[in-house]
DNA sequence: CTTTGTGATGCAAATTTTGCACTGCTATCA
DNA sequence: TGATAGCAGTGCAAAATTTGCATCACAAAG
């Protein structure tokens, strides 16, 4: 869009910092985006950056403004989809910001089965933790989040809340591989692979244990449940997950998943939402859509 | 705002309906115009515009483009706005739409004493009805709305509602004129004068007639306040205000008020309000607040 | 039919944007 | 302390874009 060239521009100096850099990565001379933004200062009457001899920084009109930039850069793309799609085509872009459990399987399969549908419409995935997600929102970097055990709900539109039981995850010959279910501390006697307490599954985790007054001592802490999952795959070990976020098929790993009593271990929740006040593209409507049906019928 | 120009030109085109004559009030040749919407349509990947030999029509991309290019317009001037008032000037353009009850005092003193505080504001006032001043809210034509007796609320957001006693006005010299209160019965042994059923408060007033099982026959009806004031004060002739719609002093022109018994005839209510889910420019928004603190303060 | 209105287009002139070369500034480092 | 490197700002000429004129094609109205 020719007309918000100059906000891609502004914005792309605010993240670099300084005019020549956003000049070299923008591929035009830094004359000719100086020369732009000396041009947007007039017509908006204050200077919107601080000339520092390290470079430029916002001042508080720029923030006022960069506020701006970010909203129209994101609602343009909302008209465009809005018309493609009236077009017929559903075309777009959908911006994810997601906890990681979610990434190695569930989200890859949502996305597979969307663009079954609509092949044109193109996905970003950030990886960000609840705190991260929240801001990616705000600053227009995602359309949507999905995020496990929030910690701060301002400013953001919960469209499904989803009940997590937790999993126990362990190889298939691991003795507790036959329970139907078990509790947290049926699982003490067994060395655990943790993930770090930056994760909502640990917090609960804990949570339970301090009530239950004994602490977990994993024998391992990581914050790859990749990593924790194929560790418990090689001895007694045994680590954690959500129900979202198990392997569709556990068994070819030669693993098991047994479910941990949920009057033992209350489940987290998994939220999906977007910026409060803010009209989705229509791509990322559906597309949230669809997850909320599944999730919800998930914990049917 | 130079980037805005195309969008305030594809404004213009939809409101005149044509490229050539749009052009001459834009004061660039229609070439030029033409050229700048093919550009813009290319960019959109869609027409805008159907071409009819009398002209352009917006296609069904044009509408929900035009609805983001309205809401572009204004959400600059927010910006402009807010950085003016960082700047500390309190610079900014009130877009206000009122019923006309408001008109003749009591906004014009509303604004008089704002502007006194904040001289760099200006103002736009347009006489709307209830239907008119919504309508002027969602095409962004007007900041902020003050109306008697709304029929829709939808897309309104309220401010304020600000209760108001109803007035019977007439001569000093009139029969009527010493009593504290009257019931709307009282006046209908004189001839009166009341403003057409399009008014709210002529609405209140049948609704309570007919409800008391008579019918209001008026000697004159119009729709200006002003005229029926007029009248009032040559004869035996009564007419009818709202509280807020009082001159400030109406013993100057040989007038009287006098309270309708609230029992008697309800009275009506006020609103104040924006479009909802809009953030204000600060000026706007500043002056909201005035005004209700007034209204609020008047009903106490 | 002709006339009058509409938007579209080729081409040259006018205007705007760009890039180069260079300035002045300041912080960093030898 | 002086040299250096990195920063934004500026004068001027070249490049690119936008504009306006003339003119076309088309449809409706007289």
């Amino acid at each position: 869009m020719r007309h918000l060239q100059d906000y891609f521009f502004f914005k792309t100096i605010v993240e670099v910092g300084s005019i020549r850099k956003a000049a070299q990565s923008l591929t035009i001379t830094s004359t000719a985006l100086n020369r732009r933004i000396l041009a947007l200062e007039e017509e908006l009457g204050t200077e919107i950056f601080e000339r520092l001899p390290s470079g430029v920084k916002l001042s508080a009109a720029g923030e006022v403004f960069l506020h701006h930039v970010r909203e129209q850069l994101s609602d343009i793309e909302k008209v465009k989809s809005q018309i493609a799609d009236l077009r017929g085509e559903r075309r777009g872009n959908v911006k994810v910001a997601c906890s990681q459990a979610l990434l190695p399987f569930f989200l890859p399969n949502q996305i597979h089965q969307y663009q079954e549908l609509h092949p044109q419409v193109t996905f970003d995935v950030q990886r960000r933790d609840r705190k991260a997600a929240e801001q990616a929102l705000r600053d227009m970097n995602a359309d949507l989040a999905i995020v496990f055990e929030p910690e701060n709900l301002a400013d953001f539109h919960i469209l499904s809340i989803s009940k997590q039981p937790i999993y126990a995850i362990m190889s298939a010959k691991h003795p507790l591989a036959q329970q139907s279910s078990l509790k947290l501390s049926d699982c003490l006697q067994f060395p655990l692979a943790l993930p770090t307490n930056q994760f909502g599954i640990r917090q609960i985790l804990d949570r339970k244990a301090s009530k239950a007054l004994y602490t977990l001592s994993p024998v391992i802490e990581s914050d790859s449940f990749e990593f924790l999952r194929y560790k418990a795959s090689l001895g007694q070990c045994i680590t954690f997950q959500i129900e979202v976020g198990l392997p569709v098929d556990l068994s070819f790993m030669n693993m098991t998943a047994v479910k941990l009593d949920v009057q033992d271990v209350p489940p987290g929740e998994v939220y999906v939402g977007h910026l409060k006040g803010r009209t989705l593209p229509v791509a990322a409507a559906k597309f949230a859509q669809q997850l909320v049906n599944i999730l919800e019928h998930k914990s049917n």
